[in-house]
DNA sequence: CTAAAATATATTGCTAACCAACATATGTCC
DNA sequence: GGACATATGTTGGTTAGCAATATATTTTAG
């Protein structure tokens, strides 16, 4: 109960935002992009591997990344996406429309407490 | 298909958030509430029948807001909802951890765009 | 040298939840 | 009298997260 399904909710809509920027200008593998959102957000959110391979895949398929396996001796295999011309766009309009909710929640709830 | 679907999801964890701070310090109608976050938003958020009302059934089934039948003569009747003391509580819960979540987003992502 | 932990990716099946569409009824404005 | 806003309600299809489970390699601690 509480906060485990509050943080699940809210990471929803955002999670698109998240991935797309962190493949923004380099290239990045399934388990660091796991472990960054984690760390940068202090542990605040955590993405679960049951959703974020999935996610990768998905946004794969809509071509807004592009993943290749990279192998090398005396490590496991990864692979790396990197974003594409279209994700660099949708990218942009995660940006605004992130923007532009945080302000209408703000706005709703008089946001005292910010 | 794009702005649909985003803000669909990015709604999905902080409805609750805005309907408890619509209901602090004064009782409303699930209208009202409705139209107020459409209105506030600027047209951004739109909760559509099937989402609030089943959303206000729940969160007075958890006991955090009370429902009455208010009925007038020259009106429809309205049911109207107040912030019981569980529900506060949750509305301070819900407060900081919308905040805690944007300053994850933010530090996540670099918000350069924000 | 070995056991545990971290790294790295993957799938299945359960559950929760939004919302389009449909439904009902009254008040107001022209 | 007709159109629109007000006001509340339900059903059923679809989407999606994630716990649990799985496999395999590399690193670290004792």
């Amino acid at each position: 109960m509480s906060n485990q399904s509050i943080d699940r909710d809210l990471k929803k809509g955002s999670a698109e935002l998240l991935i797309l920027s962190l493949l923004n200008g380099r290239q990045r593998h399934g388990y660091e992009i796991g472990k960054l959102i984690e760390t940068r957000s202090k542990g605040a959110l955590v993405f679960r591997v049951a959703s974020l391979y999935p996610l990768l895949y998905k946004l794969e398929d809509r071509g807004w990344i592009q993943g290749r396996w990279v192998e090398k001796p005396g490590q496991r295999r990864r692979r790396y996406y990197r974003l594409t011309a279209a994700g660099r766009k949708i990218l942009a309009e995660r940006q605004v429309g992130w923007a532009a909710f945080v302000e209408a929640i703000r706005r709703i709830t008089g946001a005292e407490y910010a």
